[in-house]
RNA sequence: GCGAUUGUGGCGAAGUGGUUAACGCAUCGGAUUGUGGUUCCGACAUUCGUGGGUUCGAUUCCCAUCAGUCGCCCCA
């Protein structure tokens, strides 16, 4: 049997790759007026940057990623998602010193996570993001947030929800945490196994278990909103504020807990809430992560930032029947009959090509009924043929498919007579 | 990592333990010796994901394997 494509990857054929363009151009357009610059670092890194970046406690890192050993022996890994690595070349090309801050970054790239795949889940997929480093401002949250928003309105969505949550500072974290051990651990048996492990590990991630979630401990746990300090308090408050002053609409939901190790403060998530949209419904995520920069060996630089699925985000669009302005059409068909006029026709593409027009022609020696079947499919707004009468006159024939009405046009002026049709 | 379900021409989709594997769409050719979106006629699967087994015989039964889809865990 043929060789086919890896499990939970796809190709993305034409058709389908118009839409994704789309997609592309709109994040880049976005970015360009948020005054975020692109950045592109390496598909893979070495695998000790996602273990101390992302958190070697989380699923991506226990049991998600694509890592190898390279012929030189060092321990390499497929980017499981992007902060790391941008902060990484952040930390490793000093933009810390650069005089424009904070550095605003954005990059459309692939990710690879080792899943089984299911809708809305890839091993390979697509990842809008976006970094911002250097600022502590609840303004640049607010900005990172709106962005996403912004990107989603403008697709044409209608049906997301954005949720917010704060995780508030350390000193904030840290008594949550205490406050969550005192609350589970007398009855921790009534729980789950990953449950109890996550008790000492991480305790917030319990109150994300959907197994456990009718116990009626959960519903009493404390939240995190009644543990933050004043300071952090506050700065969730002047988040929540400015949103609603650039008119982005939120629910807060204390229950709300990244995946990833590294996040406080501001942790929010966009999703779908269009019907028949499939079980996974997380359209963007991200979070405030001060702190990353100087555990990956940089000075403590505050940051924030968000991944977006491009895949998820085209199933969404799908979901809502949203129709992008996605036009495909072809200027000219050449239609040729006989050998003549096919040796013509060689030259009369290029020339409309060079002047700036989509040309095709027939390239299968079909029957000239054939070829204008061709040129309806491709949509072409005209067909030029030319046959031995033609030839015979030095003219070829202009046909407009749209009126059907056609006209012949001398053959040393066709570009001339081509471009005036136009209007 | 676990579970459910599916796998027949380019696509969609019937079907049966027995020798010609429906049909629809698309494509190509003809009716119309040089003009599309309509109509009519014709052509188009040594083969039913792959490997093995049962059988006189398997696309149809069994096992394994691969892949798709969906769900769980978790995430984008």
């Amino acid at each position: 049997m043929s060789i086919q494509i890896p499990r939970g990857t796809q190709d993305i054929l034409p058709g389908q790759v118009e839409i994704w363009q789309y997609i592309e151009n709109k994040a880049r357009d976005i970015s360009r007026r948020y005054q975020y610059s692109e950045i592109r670092t390496p598909l893979f890194e070495h695998t000790e940057l996602f273990l101390r970046g992302v958190g070697d406690t989380t699923d991506i890192v226990q049991k998600e990623m694509y890592t190898f050993q390279d012929r030189g022996g060092r321990d390499l890994t497929l980017r499981p998602e992007g902060t790391a690595g941008v902060v990484r070349s952040y930390v490793e090309n000093k933009m810390f010193g650069l005089p424009n801050q904070p550095v605003k970054l954005f990059y459309i790239s692939q990710m690879f996570r080792y899943e089984r795949p299911q809708a809305g889940r890839y091993r390979q997929f697509v990842q809008f993001g976006v970094e911002a480093l250097g600022s502590s401002d609840p303004a640049m949250d607010a900005e990172v947030i709106s962005l996403a928003m912004n990107l989603y309105k403008e697709m044409g969505l209608k049906s997301i929800k954005l949720v917010i949550n704060s995780l508030g500072d350390k000193e904030s974290r840290l008594s949550h945490r205490e406050a969550l051990i005192d609350h589970f651990s007398p009855r921790i048996g009534e729980f789950c196994s990953d449950c109890q492990s996550r008790l000492e590990k991480n305790p917030m991630r319990i109150l994300d278990c959907k197994k456990d979630r009718d116990h009626e401990l959960m519903k009493t746990a404390p939240s995190i909103l009644e543990y933050l300090n004043d300071e952090s308090a506050a700065y969730f408050e002047k988040l929540k504020k400015y949103l609603t002053d650039i008119g982005v609409e939120y629910t807060v939901d204390s229950g709300l807990v990244r995946g990833l190790d590294y996040y406080n403060h501001t942790a929010f998530e966009i999703m779908s809430e269009a019907e028949g949209f499939g079980a996974i419904t997380t359209l963007c995520g991200g979070g405030r992560y001060n702190g990353l920069v100087e555990d990956l060996g940089g000075p403590e630089t505050p940051g924030i930032g968000f991944g977006m699925s491009i895949e998820r985000l085209i199933s969404a669009l799908a979901a809502e029947n949203v129709e992008l302005p996605i036009s495909r059409s072809l200027d000219c068909y050449f239609v040729a009959l006989g050998e003549e006029a096919k040796d013509y026709t060689v030259k009369l593409v290029q020339s409309l090509r060079d002047a700036g027009f989509s040309a095709d022609r027939d390239y299968q020696d079909r029957k000239v009924k054939a070829q204008f079947k061709a040129a309806d499919r491709l949509n072409s707004t005209f067909v030029a043929v030319l046959g031995d009468d033609e030839l015979k006159e030095n003219k070829i024939s202009v046909k407009n498919m749209e009126t059907g009405e056609q006209t012949a046009v001398g053959l040393d002026t066709f570009v001339q007579e081509f471009k005036r049709l136009q209007e």
